[in-house]
DNA sequence: AGAATCGGGTAACAATTTCTTAATCCCCAT
DNA sequence: ATGGGGATTAAGAAATTGTTACCCGATTCT
């Protein structure tokens, strides 16, 4: 699956940095910015999958742009964490009344902080387990080794096809139009021709044979029930 | 590798049975405790896998359990997954807090369980014992003389080459990307390259031969199955 | 002390594979 | 037969890895 885009929103630059560092360690995608103007920005061109939000900002602060986002039909489900020095109550409380997923004080180890991001993402999407390996029909779809199998046959195929395929495995049945298929698989702020979905499938077809994905016309593709 | 423990400790017995009937249906063994200070004995004596731990409970519960756990050197490092029934949100942060790695809201499907003791178990995976020798195709990797063996070839391998070949063939088949090998391999808070690791594969190679070490683009390495 | 060596890391560019595009062909429903 | 997809291909672009050279600091040798 592509990689899970978050948004952070902090007016300290080394700071930002730092939990730009150790979240792309832990294989999160990370978009940055300083205010929170620039964040709603931001976040209304990528839609991310959920933002760390600062309270204290010029420009706009926290509260506000979290208010502002709650109120915007196409943010208001992305979860929000607020993320603050002030360790006082009050604010807390205030913070998740305004519709704030979680609250965490700084300073905050790393560890933590990701299991908190796990944890707020995990009530918002129960689906977003990964599962090492997928066995759909004659297949087995190894994640962990990348590996395709079919009985004793061995099946190495490229990264992006892979991931294409193992995103339309795993929601077996279900149709995914081409553009839903670029965001996940390709991930959400990257531009190609749609088309370019059809390539890939068509390369998968002929590895595997073309009785897994169908093609639904006029919407979209869609692993075979 | 052997079976894996799992201590679940909760003060309903009937949901102890069901849960150790399904755990030992998976393949893992089953330790029970009713109460948190039973809980950590256990543990102690056992050194579980893993521990599913009920927040509420007579004698001792969850939160101080965990607590205990966390300050103690023998049983700080085993993962914990909180079981509750209560599915308020502030419980949640607390208990993640307090240093659970996981949190799951009771009643829970059989399946979300497993995946869930599974997911948990991966994370620490890479914690997993280390053995003195490692035999894998040809080689046996002697981790606690540093050297590895062919026939009665003997290769010197300096420090980082030998502990990412030990890492890799330690997960033989498993694909890592460079940015987890660093962190298995270098250290969680250690800023290099990650091509860095490129060059390290390629020694070993020139060292031992291709054919241990396999590339897969756009993901990382593998050691060969 | 100075030189040589070794382990480890970085940088650069060559080699290779994968990805993307775009043009063309096909099929089928109207 | 016509138009709207989709399939198929081939070729160029882009991304990723292989490989080499080189730098630096720590050790060891002279």
């Amino acid at each position: 699956m592509a990689k899970q885009t978050i948004l952070v929103v902090d007016d300290e630059k080394d700071l930002l940095d730092l939990i730009e560092y150790n979240l792309k360690k832990e294989g999160f995608a990370v978009l940055k910015a300083e205010n929170g103007e620039e964040g709603i920005k931001i976040a209304k061109e990528h839609k991310p999958d959920l933002v760390l939000m600062d309270i204290m900002m010029p420009k706009m602060d926290g509260m506000e742009a979290v208010e502002t986002m709650r109120a915007d039909d196409d943010l208001k489900s992305i979860p929000i964490i607020f993320l603050t020095a002030r360790s006082d109550e009050k604010t807390e409380v205030e913070g998740l009344d305004k519709g704030g997923d979680d609250y965490i004080t700084k300073p905050i180890s790393t560890t933590k902080l990701i299991s908190r991001i796990k944890a707020v993402m995990r009530r918002f999407d129960e689906t977003t387990e990964d599962i090492d390996r997928l066995d759909v029909h004659d297949l087995s779809i190894d994640k962990d080794r990348y590996i395709v199998t079919r009985g004793d046959e061995e099946f190495h195929l490229p990264r992006k096809e892979f991931e294409l395929l193992y995103y339309l495995a795993s929601r077996k049945g279900k149709v995914r139009d081409r553009q839903t298929l670029l965001n996940k698989v390709w991930g959400d702020n990257i531009y190609v021709v749609d088309r370019t979905v059809d390539v890939h499938v068509r390369k998968i077809r002929e590895k595997l044979g073309d009785h897994y994905i169908e093609t639904v016309k006029g919407v979209g593709y869609r692993f075979k029930e």
